[in-house]
DNA sequence: GCCAACGTTGGC
DNA sequence: GCCAACGTTGGC
């Protein structure tokens, strides 16, 4: 049974072009310091549940490509590197508090702007659209991954 | 740059 | 364990 899900990515940090660039178009996902949104990487994501690959923090948010989980949860490098901007010194290497798991470009889309996803009625129960929302993780559910999909293809 | 929402921290 | 202060997110 897959799984969907919405992650979101600064663009200016980690583009979809940058995935698309990346050695086999993966990369591990660094920098989550939440711990709802570790939870959901580390207790319910599977390899092969489908990601939205959202811009945020950018002139033009919204949807820029869809990706696949690639790879199992293990922990996040950057929390042991002084030099990261994610350095974690509560942090040990026994003791890991935060985590990364793979996610693989699945195909770079046209941008279905935040605008746009918010005019569309099918979309309304989408989590990343709730009021107050700041997750950079949340669930989709296989409808309002379906109504993403039409959205794209238009 | 503003600011509302919300998560985290830490003193008590 | 409470909760005020503080920091972060992220659209606008």
């Amino acid at each position: 049974m897959p799984r969907y899900w919405l992650m979101k990515s600064e663009p200016d940090e980690v583009s979809i072009d940058d995935l698309a660039a990346a050695p086999g178009q993966v990369l591990p996902w660094t920098g989550v310091r939440n711990y709802q949104a570790r939870n959901f990487m580390r207790d319910e994501m599977r390899i092969g549940d489908g990601v939205l690959f959202y811009h945020s923090s950018c002139p033009e948010p919204g949807v820029a490509g869809l990706a696949r989980i690639a790879g199992q949860p293990c922990p996040d490098a950057t929390q042991f590197d002084p030099a990261s901007d994610y350095h974690d010194p509560k942090s040990t290497p026994d003791k890991p508090r935060w985590i990364q798991i793979d996610v693989a470009l699945a195909r770079k889309t046209r941008l279905l702007s935040l605008r746009e996803m918010r005019a569309a009625p099918e979309l309304a129960t989408m989590r990343v659209l709730a009021p107050g929302n700041r997750l950079s993780i949340t669930p989709v559910t296989p409808e309002e991954w379906r109504a993403v999909g039409r959205l794209l293809d238009r």
